[in-house]
RNA sequence: GCGGGCGUAGCCAAGAGGUUAAGGCAGUGGAUUGUGGUUCCACCAUUCGGGGGUUCGAGUCCCCUCGCUCGCCCCA
């Protein structure tokens, strides 16, 4: 009643979890270092002012989410609501864009923001992101979104759609941001109380609102794709060649507007149905203007953020995941014996079996009921009298056969009944 | 910040005002004191998230509170 738990919106990996876990940031490893992206690690908090600046003090993210306190130098800090803002700080402060190519870099860590938790959403949460830093190519978009699509097909993920949307250049932005509003304003009346505020601040956010009439009104609404200039919609269509050569597929959402300031040209979200209210595992987009906002040279950029637990809520919808089983169960009683199964344990380790040792010195017939229960292939046996002799036996659980060998050569029987011979 | 649902053991869970709070899984001990998987027996909640109230009587009804969960907003 009094114990202290883990707090709202924060969750405890188990064992019977992780090994899930370790299954993805494998996965995401060897897919992003295949890609040639490399990995960089930032710290979780930084300045509350990089974020004020990358995401936008408009946005929600910034408004009202984030975790922020003053330490003891008197600093504003805040713990990371995203990985692209601190990645492009240390882009600049290293000055990685010196080395004159593309930058292509990934992370993976917690992210924290301060919302109501619901399925699919934490107050700490995890992403691996990527980013690729440095080429305006809209081949740089295709690639990016390969690499995503790549990672989330190479963990077995079906069912999932690529949702994907141009909002132009600045100015491109700029245009429509007036001619939606134009064409809002006189059906302010009717629009959502949220969406009515947004008119001012941030009219664009408008057109994703889940409120029906403000659905029906945003229906015939221009579409920000009209209002891109010439170069901007060359380049959209390129991007969309690039993906169609690919081989992937994907739908154009002319409502896609993601919530961070940073974004420009190319915004995809790759979505799925089975996540509760939530529907992206994969958010990403360019965002050229970013670094030179914070204080870097002109660098034109693009990137995407995978949220690991929405990711975790569909892998777990597809299989048990197996439990990975200890190769020897090592039994033992008796003072001697006891002390030398240590001594064994390590042996056998050594050699590269993964090896549980019984620590309850209880009777012989309650640890094998654990060596059956732990999944044990062996349990090797020290008793007084293997003490004595120096020997061990080896019980194969499958069979029950038994054998009893000197302990220098436990390694190799092992190894032989493993592989189906005689000892 | 706003709304809905739910809190009975480590886990799943019956119980809907009337004496001792089902059952299953897990766990512990034993039948089997140096040999597992099956079986059998025993043990395993002075108490129903917490506090107050109504009542002769409360896990069950009322109020407050804490927690979990789902949804809105927004996002990964």
């Amino acid at each position: 009643m009094s114990a202290i738990q883990a707090l709202p919106g924060t969750k405890d990996i188990l064992p019977d979890e992780s090994g899930l876990w370790q299954r993805l940031e494998a996965t995401a490893r060897t897919i992003l270092q295949r890609a040639a992206f490399r990995e960089l690690r930032t710290p979780i908090f930084e300045r509350t002012d990089l974020f004020a600046r990358g995401i936008g003090e408009a946005t929600d993210v910034v408004g009202k989410e984030m975790y922020t306190f003053v330490d003891r130098g008197d600093r504003s800090l805040t713990l990371r609501p995203e990985g692209t803002a601190g990645a492009v700080r240390a882009f600049i402060e290293h000055k990685l864009h010196a080395s004159g190519s593309v930058q292509r870099l990934w992370y993976c860590g917690p992210m924290f923001r301060y919302e109501r938790p619901q399925a699919g959403r934490q107050r700490q949460f995890h992403q691996i992101g990527a980013e690729l830093l440095g080429s305006g190519s809209p081949r740089a978009d295709v690639e990016a979104i390969a690499v995503a699509v790549e990672l989330l097909e190479e963990l077995g993920l079906k069912s999932l759609r690529l949702a994907l949307n141009s909002v132009g250049d600045r100015d491109d932005r700029a245009r429509y941001r007036q001619q939606l509003v134009d064409f809002l304003t006189p059906h302010a009346a009717d629009l959502d109380e949220d969406s009515r505020d947004r008119l001012s601040r941030n009219p664009l956010r408008i057109l994703d609102s889940k409120d029906a009439k403000t659905q029906d009104i945003c229906a015939d609404a221009p579409k920000l794709i009209d209002a891109l200039g010439p170069e901007s919609a060359a380049r959209f269509e390129r991007v969309q060649q690039g993906l169609t050569d690919l081989g992937i597929a994907y739908a154009l959402d002319h409502r896609l507007v993601r919530g961070l300031d940073y974004y420009t040209h190319t915004a995809f979200e790759i979505q799925s149905d089975d996540l509760g209210a939530q529907a992206t595992v994969c958010g990403g987009g360019r965002y050229d203007g970013l670094v030179a906002e914070l204080g870097g040279p002109e660098t034109a950029a693009v990137g995407w953020a995978i949220g690991m637990e929405r990711l975790i809520l569909l892998l777990q919808q597809m299989a048990a995941p197996v439990a990975p089983a200890v190769d020897v169960y090592l039994v033992s009683r008796g003072e001697a014996a006891e002390q030398k199964a240590l001594a064994v344990a390590q042996q056998l380790r050594r050699s590269g079996l993964t090896v549980e040792m019984d620590l309850t010195g209880s009777a012989f017939g309650k640890q094998f009921k654990r060596a059956d229960r732990s999944g044990a292939r062996a349990c090797v046996i020290l008793g007084d009298e293997e003490a004595k002799t120096d020997t061990a036996q080896i019980k194969w659980l499958a069979d029950g056969s038994q054998i009893a060998v000197d302990r220098a050569e436990l390694v190799e029987a092992i190894a032989k009944l493993d592989a189906g011979l005689d000892p």
